[in-house]
RNA sequence: GGCCAGGUAGCUCAGUUGGUAGAGCAGCGGACUGAAAAUCCGCGUGUCGGUGGUUCGAUUCCGCCCCUGGCCA
């Protein structure tokens, strides 16, 4: 989400102060008419990181969105590019018959994706759609010859996660959505909608974006749409640490290194010898 | 002080003609290969306000007490 132009304060992007401090890439570089992809972000970030270390510099990844990093650090299987027209048919598939429909569907040209997928998970039942329909062949077949887009042999990971008490991480979600309308996200999202966008791009589900459009609508006041958004914020929250937890972690291989910081705030003072321990020990 | 209506999960409530209870939301756990801040899957977590009584058995019926709201003083 960070990576689209339109949402400054909603996707907490980092401010000038910041930006001067330390050269920030890849925030707010795509229009919120682009749909972007974990393969396309996967160039994107290769490219920022050689770039990086060619001017001696040490890049560092900061980000909750762990297909993503995934895409980045372990690759990705190479599927070859599904033509924009066959994605507007899967959608508009997903559309007319519903994600039960889509299922039902695909279990009848790709039993083995079908059989994969929870009839409820429209996001992935378009995805197997496209590529079938895309490629004549099932996603299942390009998953299978596992993740052939590596990073560069010479790259080396460090991966740290700084992991807060589930209290204080949820007073630290609801308090940063009652941050940013206090830095005029309604303007933005009045914005946004002024562009009349597709709803179903991905910037139109940025946490908060649903909610304050809500209310800017007239189906809610706002204090339904902040705790909304606060709950949906919270949700994301938890599913990064299940996500973490044990994605991440678990394939960590030669390559790549990686400590859960457990803390107990987000005071400096806390977690910062922690990760200088860390950053001692991995260089 | 009197009358009425309520006290059941973290919240809002349902229910049990007497056999220790269930929905939504919240919460918790999990999945994740190209729109992932997305999209899904799973799980009730409980002195049924307290205390006596009736009963084989009470959250349910009865008495008293406590609490909340409303009305009347």
């Amino acid at each position: 989400m960070q990576v689209y132009r339109t949402l400054r304060v909603l996707t907490a992007r980092p401010d000038a102060a910041a930006c001067a401090r330390v050269p920030h890439r890849l925030y707010g570089v795509l229009s919120a008419e682009e749909a972007c992809s974990a393969a396309r972000w996967r160039t994107m970030a290769l490219e920022e990181i050689a770039e990086a270390r060619a001017a001696g510099r040490r890049p560092i990844l900061v980000g909750g969105t762990g297909l993503y990093v995934q895409a980045l650090v372990y690759g990705l299987s190479e599927i070859p590019a599904i033509p924009p027209k066959v994605r507007a048919q899967a959608r508009r598939a997903l559309e007319a018959m519903g994600s039960h429909g889509l299922h039902v569907a695909l279990g009848t040209i790709d039993p083995v994706m079908a059989g994969r997928l929870a009839p409820g998970d429209s996001q992935r039942l378009v995805r197997a759609w496209e590529v079938l329909h895309g490629t004549g062949r099932s996603l299942a077949d390009w998953q299978a010859q596992g993740p052939a887009l590596m990073p560069p042999p010479d790259l080396c990971f460090a991966i740290i996660l700084v992991m807060p008490p589930r209290d204080a991480l949820y007073a630290a979600c609801d308090v940063r959505f009652l941050a940013m309308l206090d830095q005029d996200a309604l303007d933005e999202v009045r914005a946004l909608d002024a562009q009349g966008l597709d709803p179903g791009l991905p910037v139109m589900k940025a946490l908060g974006v649903p909610e304050l459009r809500g209310y800017l609508a007239g189906r809610c006041d706002i204090k339904t749409a902040v705790v909304q958004a606060q709950q949906a914020t919270r949700r994301y929250a938890k599913r990064q640490v299940t996500w973490f937890r044990h994605q991440l972690t678990r394939r960590a291989g030669g390559r790549t290194v990686w400590s859960i910081i457990t803390v107990n705030s987000y005071d400096y003072d806390d977690f910062g010898p922690k990760l200088d321990r860390f950053l001692r020990q991995y260089g």
